[in-house]
DNA sequence: GGTAATTACCTAGATCGTCAAGGTATACGG
DNA sequence: CCGTATACCTTGACGATCTAGGTAATTACC
């Protein structure tokens, strides 16, 4: 186990999916490659999390599926964000930041009170 | 609910109740309200997740339990980080850094790629 | 004197997201 | 022809958190 990737990932998923198709649709394989290439391997989705969480915001309505063609000549599924998944989209950003500037705080701290 | 206090605690828990231990022993009550204080509300911690939390902890070695007095004059449990939760704290630390920097890569970046 | 709020602890049960580990199928490179 | 990469999917278990209860002592208020 290598990169360990922490459980850190709980309840942040979403917001990365969601990130990841605001510039156009993907399909799922896609999804994963481009999280991992753009935090160097830090962030690793396993499928097991991937497909399951994508069909929980496609009940949502926050994504809509259509299958097509990969670059590569492939049967895939794309995934393409609804305006409900836009907006949640920056939901999802603006509690991430609340939550990460608490979490700086606490780390901060210098223990008084 | 007004607040609506996010799921993205989830694996975080533990190194805020680690920091929160940093600079001498508080019980239970006194850290969940510490990182209430400190964070303005931002993070809520719940009891039915605080409690077990110290028990996972103790039960790992990362603190020690022992029965005292509150600044109030009640009975209260306090917890004192040992060595091995010292270490775990320096570690978590580390992790969350690597992982909110990747997190903000990607809420960051341009879409290429 | 009664009662609400605060302090301080604890637990059982349910929920829900993630992971581990499996599976299918096609295409490409050696 | 066999391994690797691409691309999808599912089942089952795990485990952390939350909900919603409970106890008990003290303080504040009316």
């Amino acid at each position: 186990m290598a990169p360990q990737p922490t459980d850190l990932l709980q309840g942040t998923l979403d917001v990365l999916i969601l990130k990841s198709l605001a510039w156009g649709p993907r399909h799922g394989y896609g999804i994963a490659k481009w999280l991992e290439d753009t935090t160097d391997d830090t962030l690793v989705i396993e499928e097991g999390s991937l497909y399951p969480a994508l069909y929980r915001m496609e009940r949502k309505g926050w994504i809509e599926a259509e299958w097509g063609m990969s670059e590569l000549g492939r049967k895939a599924k794309f995934y393409a964000l609804t305006a409900a998944g836009r907006s949640r989209l920056r939901e999802e950003i603006a509690a991430w930041r609340r939550f990460s500037v608490a979490v700086a705080k606490v780390l901060g701290a210098d223990g008084r009170g």
